[in-house]
DNA sequence: GGCAAGCCGTACCGTACGTTACGGTTCGCC
DNA sequence: GGCGAACCGTAACGTACGGTACGGCTTGCC
């Protein structure tokens, strides 16, 4: 599930207005990529050129603020870890897997990481970091601590919460944010989804599961 | 290991000076990603501008000659799949994941995912195909007659071939490429890669393996 | 030698777009 | 009402770069 607000607040200082604004230029880079140009942004926010340069400084300023902004709206759910059993730690993963894929498959996680990584190439500002520090890092913070707990519950086996949950996220991840990202046509339906959270899971767990019983608290 | 020469022959009718401009773009490439410009090509190619345009037709055209003369150039080694044990295979897995990794993390195959997935939001041409095509296609056509011959051999277990590859994909590839996309520093030495393609390797016998004994031949 | 083809280097053209400037309007404040 | 700040819409400026044209040089062929 995907939730508004974080607990690292964006928003900064940011009018409504400049949202809106900001709103604007994101879907406007969802449509065009990063082909849009400053006077496309102005016209769809029906504000002034010079207002945008005011407020963000110049094109790369207003790139920035678009994906900061997009990055402050969308988060994984995090999971609370305590009571955990074999069910319950399962379907906090299969929901970690699900919410991901929903979120690289969505069309405005496409576009801004194919900004950012256009961005990164030429490297004159750190949207590949940002998108990083908002997707793939922030993941791993909220999902190590279900694996710690799910460790200390005695239902997990692993030494390196880092290396484990990267072997979760290339399990859940696969081959599908490459191939999105390079215009391949890949449709992740609901329920495929749903099925792939739920493979990837049953994986995870048969690699990383105790081989004992579960410890009783 | 990576070879020269394909089964599929995309130099088609490339001179050997053709050849030579496309790996100064191809060098320029890497260098300032899709901001290079034809003058600049021209320069460091030492031709003319008027050239490149005979040849390639226009900046589209020479962008995608480069990444098809790449593509061409790299590719995954096969493997032979007969006489096979669960040593073999372990071997060739590794291997095929060790040789993709590298791939990955080059300088050469980061610029043009980047170029390529830059092209693929405006959807002007088709270099994300290309790409695709060349990468992960290639490698599953690869991987996958070596998987049915695990398969047939009795060491692997899985009905989709597909399906099995795409899960080796991921516990390969994690997190690596994206976040060198984006602009990550990822040092992945030649020891990281060794050892990431073994614990790879591992965990897909660990999934694929077959429960039973290998079926004597 | 004469000639044509291919190519290099460079100058040139047109345009798109980032950035700036400015007149006109709204709105809060005294 | 008067005033200033913020902002809209648009026009204008400068530049970078894709694409073209052209003069001169080399090379192979007769």
């Amino acid at each position: 599930m995907l939730l508004a607000n974080a607990d690292i607040d964006n928003s900064h200082a940011l009018t409504e207005r400049q949202q809106a604004v900001l709103d604007a230029a994101l879907r406007l880079l969802v449509e065009e990529g990063d082909s849009l140009t400053m006077t496309a942004v102005a016209r769809r926010a029906s504000c002034s050129k010079e207002t945008l340069y005011k407020w963000f400084g110049d094109r790369d300023g207003l790139l920035t603020a678009t994906v900061q902004w997009q990055a402050s709206k969308v988060r994984v759910a995090s999971v609370d870890g305590r009571g955990l059993d074999l069910a319950s730690l399962t379907a906090s993963l299969e929901s970690f897997a699900s919410d991901w894929l929903k979120v690289i498959s969505s069309d405005t996680s496409i576009a801004l990481n194919r900004v950012a990584v256009g961005h990164a190439g030429s490297g004159k500002d750190n949207l590949g970091a940002v998108v990083l520090e908002n997707g793939r890092f922030a993941l791993a913070r909220r999902l190590k601590p279900v694996l710690e707990a799910g460790r200390q519950a005695g239902l997990l086996d692993f030494t390196d919460a880092e290396t484990a949950f990267r072997t979760f996220f290339g399990l859940v991840g696969r081959d599908v944010q490459i191939r999105l990202l390079l215009g391949d046509r890949l449709e992740l339906t609901e329920a495929a989804i749903g099925g792939d959270a739920v493979r990837a899971t049953q994986q995870f767990i048969a690699l990383f599961g105790a081989k004992t019983e579960p410890r009783a608290l």
